[in-house]
DNA sequence: GTTCCGATTTTCT
DNA sequence: GAAAATCGGAACA
């Protein structure tokens, strides 16, 4: 099943990206991300994604109106990473989508490790198995991607390789927003262990108390 | 097995 | 000053 050559596999271009970014965070699930940070390659098969749109999604990071700091690289070209860091912990990994003007992003929650899985297991510190990418902040740790990335083109450090689209796509809510989590725009395979939560049901989401 | 809580920094108000 | 597209360890059942 786990037939991918990197010999033989194209990379998808900034066509592939420059289209609706529900389309995109659907199609890129199956498809190969690898990782040439740390000079060693690394990666896996992309098995679950979440769309991120322009400002009439509430849970988007373009949501505040115009462009910020932050969220400058989801209105630039696509096919360029958008990386930020949150919870004072973690790097989460996106591919911006939609032609240059138009916000959009598509946030790579987990990994099937096809490559360098040695290397993996290192930067996160000895995890192994699906421990090493079954969430968002750990596919960035994974690869080694932090904030250096933020706005760079595919085809250099990292890179996403075109292969067979997965048989089965899911869709259903996003997970851990304070609002947008009710619409369908997270894409994962069906039944694969590597997908973050769905193992244990899905957890009620916690808010922090601010009182 | 499940549920709860703290970590720690970037960005925005 | 507060919240954030999370994770992992500790506590409890």
């Amino acid at each position: 099943m786990n037939t991918f050559d990197l010999k033989t596999a194209s990379p998808l271009g900034p066509g592939f990206f420059a289209r609706p970014t529900e389309i995109v965070a659907r199609e890129l699930v199956g498809k190969v991300l690898v990782s040439r940070l740390d000079g060693a390659l690394s990666g896996g098969k992309i098995v679950e994604t979440e769309a991120y749109l322009d400002a009439h999604d509430p849970g988007s990071h373009a949501s505040t109106k115009g462009v910020t700091a932050r969220n400058r690289v989801m209105y630039g070209p696509p096919g360029c990473l958008y990386v930020y860091f949150t919870y004072g912990n973690h790097h989460m990994l996106n591919l911006v989508t939609e032609s240059e003007g138009t916000a959009g992003a598509v946030l790579i929650r987990a990994l099937e490790p096809l490559l360098g899985v040695a290397v993996m297991e290192t930067r996160r510190r000895g995890r192994r198995g699906v421990e090493i990418a079954n969430g968002p902040g750990k596919v960035a740790e994974a690869l080694g991607v932090d904030l250096r990335q933020n706005g760079e083109s595919l085809g250099s450090s990292l890179t996403v390789y075109d292969a067979p689209p997965a048989r089965l796509v899911a869709r259903s809510g996003r997970v851990g927003l304070s609002s947008g989590h009710d619409l369908p725009l997270r894409f994962y395979v069906p039944g694969s262990d590597y997908v973050s939560r769905g193992r244990t049901g899905p957890k009620p989401p916690r808010r922090r108390n601010t009182a």
